[in-house]
RNA sequence: GCUGGCGUAGCUCAGUGGUAGAGCAGGGGUUUUGUAAACCUCAGGUCGCCCGUUCAAAUCGGGCCGCCAGCUCCA
């Protein structure tokens, strides 16, 4: 290993009790991980001296570096490295920081055969740049770090993945190893108790189990079959969205699955979107394409007739089912498919309108991811960049006004956001609206995007006032995304245990022995006249079978019927993920039932981290 | 698309060159059950696909397909 000789003061301590002084929490846990980051390098330079720096920074839930090497990490190879980090974490070896000139950082990275690092340091205008060291490893690093290795005590690798150098497909890919760190090994133990749960809640692995949904390798990658209990979820939810959408002024409309290319082209989609686009369907005279968004069809109904600005707004909504040709490697069960069902509305309107609609649109689904259970957004609002006008259609009075409506709109609503320079779509500002769910992780949801380009391009225009023409402000919104991600999603924000009102599956019957079907029977027909979704299991098992089957299926009541129910036109009902049982009348439960269902209770969500009744029933048997 | 890992019954998984296994689920039977898994029995597999090495391949090699983690991209 080439050792450097540089001079040194030893700083990184003192930035770190800077930092902890002004109670940065999160800083602290970021000084730490990226410390960690640099000791996870040390051990793979000591262990693997061919292998060659990358960048190595904190993330969100811990730390990566990236190498470039030959061979593969394997997963020994991680045990590997980890054992050696413990030693050097051991060893409590000083971080140093020392101050040198660029040019003397080429010369010692050069000696070091770091080509990466001298790649970013080519690229760093300022004359002097810092580097850290600690035992026989050293770094190009901006800092701070901790005072010594002998503070990132609890770590934990976990696992490897490609990456490309700089984020750039064009570079070559090195290798990523991710872990994490934590000032507590109960912290530790606590965050990968997360990951644990999180993959418990998977909504592949729940979908499977629950009977909601599957992918079929011979029907296509990425295209959904929704199973009878999935389409129940969906249907249940289409059906609260398009009421939602009459109460406010929207009208509902259909259009195909496929046009013709032409209107594709005008639409700007061929030369913006191609490469998301299913190849052309040829069909003699003019090719036929599937589409990718719905946009073009609600505007050719817009366009139908000459609009008057009396008309305006006018709010057109779908359900409309688009395809789009992903890249194999992103397809990742409901949450990126290749056919989705877009929650898609098209509002026309005027510049004047164009406030009021931008509330209206947020109220709305504020409203309806509320009812689902979302307590927590994150919103920002993206503006174009102003160094890069020349990517974005439009002009700069059109970015500025159309930017001041949604700012607006947000602050009177009283809504905080972040402002996100150069994430705009190409064709207008937006603002995009994530949901937190039950394990604190973000899902993209609503989106509201103006479009400055389709009404030009297509020519949209209502008449004004004054009788002359004007083009029409478009809004381009969805308020679940689709069907398919935001489902995939609630799956895993309830654990696949659906609040009641979702719920495939309300409740179900549970007879006591082959005597009861016919009480079972009644009760259920009493159950299906409030149209709420039940059914029998009468098989030849105990009832304590049939209470397991139906707390696997995760239904929300269980109505165990016998002697004694039958006699006194009783039920004994359960509830999902509770022992509480208790006679109730059958009237009374059907009330009971009824009334959560027309206020979409959410009842209780599920506990986290839900109780484990299988390792409970484990740990029982061991006595 | 790229990098790495993985692919055995519907599901979860054993099986390291010599006749494919278990549990659950499924079918049949027995039991008629009081709140998280009764008992017996039967059936179920081109070991992802193709090519190769070998007397012999689930097992070794190559190619392809798919899945998983991540990157890039995204509703």
């Amino acid at each position: 290993m080439c050792n450097v000789n540089i001079s040194q003061e030893s700083e990184g301590y003192l930035n770190f009790m800077e930092q902890q002084v002004k109670g940065e929490k999160d800083i602290d846990l970021e000084i730490l991980r990226h410390s960690a980051s640099h000791i996870m390098a040390q051990a793979v330079k000591e262990l693997y001296p061919e292998a060659k720096l990358g960048i190595g920074p904190a993330i969100a839930d811990g730390f990566y570096y990236d190498f470039a090497r030959e061979a593969p990490f394997t997963p020994e190879d991680l045990a590997k490295i980890e054992e050696k980090m413990r030693s050097i974490i051991k060893a409590d070896l000083p971080f140093l920081k020392s101050v040198v000139s660029r040019k003397d950082a080429l010369d010692i990275f050069t000696e070091l055969e770091e080509p990466y690092k001298l790649e970013l340091l080519r690229e760093i205008e300022d004359k002097e740049v810092t580097i850290y060291q600690q035992g026989s490893f050293t770094d190009l690093c901006r800092g701070p770090h901790l005072k010594s290795t002998g503070e990132a005590r609890v770590f934990k690798l976990l696992n490897v993945a490609g990456a490309y150098w700089r984020g750039d497909e064009r570079n070559v890919m090195l290798q990523r190893i991710y872990g994490t760190a934590f000032p507590e090994k109960e912290d530790l133990e606590k965050h990968l108790k997360n990951l644990e749960e999180a993959k418990k809640r998977d909504h592949r692995k729940l979908g499977r189990e629950l009977g909601l949904f599957s992918i079929e390798e011979d029907v296509g990658l990425g295209l959904v079959l929704w199973h009878p209990r999935g389409a129940m979820v969906r249907k249940v939810i289409e059906d609260f969205w398009r009421d939602e959408h009459l109460k406010r002024g929207y009208e509902l409309v259909y259009t195909p699955h496929i046009a013709r290319s032409d209107l594709w082209r005008r639409s700007g989609h061929l030369d913006y979107f191609q490469e998301m686009m299913y190849p052309p369907m040829k069909t003699g005279a003019e090719d036929y394409l599937l589409k990718p968004m719905n946009c073009p069809f609600h505007i050719k109904i817009y366009k139908h007739k000459v609009r008057s600005y009396r008309e305006l707004p006018i709010r057109y909504a779908e359900l409309g089912t688009v395809y789009r040709y992903e890249r194999s490697g992103v397809l990742h069960g409901l949450l990126r498919v290749r056919g989705f069902t877009q929650d898609d509305s098209h509002v026309f309107c005027t510049p004047e309108q164009l406030g009021d609609e931008i509330i209206g649109i947020i109220d709305l689904t504020q409203y309806m991811l509320k009812t689902f259970g979302y307590e927590e957004f994150e919103t920002a609002l993206s503006v174009r960049d102003p160094a890069r006008k020349g990517d974005f259609l439009g002009d700069d009075e059109g970015w500025e006004r159309a930017e001041a409506s949604l700012s607006a709109a947000l602050e009177k609503k009283n809504i905080s956001y972040a402002r996100m320079e150069g994430e705009a779509t190409f064709y207008g500002p937006k603002i995009d609206i994530k949901l937190i769910d039950a394990l604190g992780r973000g899902w993209q949801g609503p989106t509201i995007q103006l479009d400055f380009n389709l009404p030009s391009r297509l020519d949209v225009t209502y008449t004004a006032g004054d009788g002359k023409r004007r083009e029409v402000v478009m809004i381009h919104r969805t308020v679940l995304g689709t069907m398919e991600r935001f489902i995939g999603g609630l799956v895993e924000h309830y654990a696949g245990s659906f609040p009641t009102w979702l719920a495939p599956v309300q409740v179900r019957i549970l007879t006591l022995s082959e005597k009861h079907e016919d009480y079972a029977r009644e009760v259920l027909a009493q159950l299906e006249k409030k149209e709420i979704r039940a059914e029998i299991d009468s098989a030849s098992e105990t009832i304590s079978y049939k209470v397991a089957r139906a707390e696997r299926e995760k239904i929300p009541y269980m109505l165990v019927v016998g002697d004694k129910e039958a006699k006194g036109s009783t039920v004994s009902v359960r509830e999902r993920r509770s022992s509480h049982q208790g006679a109730s009348k059958v009237e009374e439960f059907i009330a009971r039932v009824e009334e959560e269902i027309k206020r979409k209770g959410l009842g209780e969500r599920a506990p986290f981290p839900p109780v484990n009744r299988e390792e409970e029933v484990k740990k029982g048997g061991d006595r």
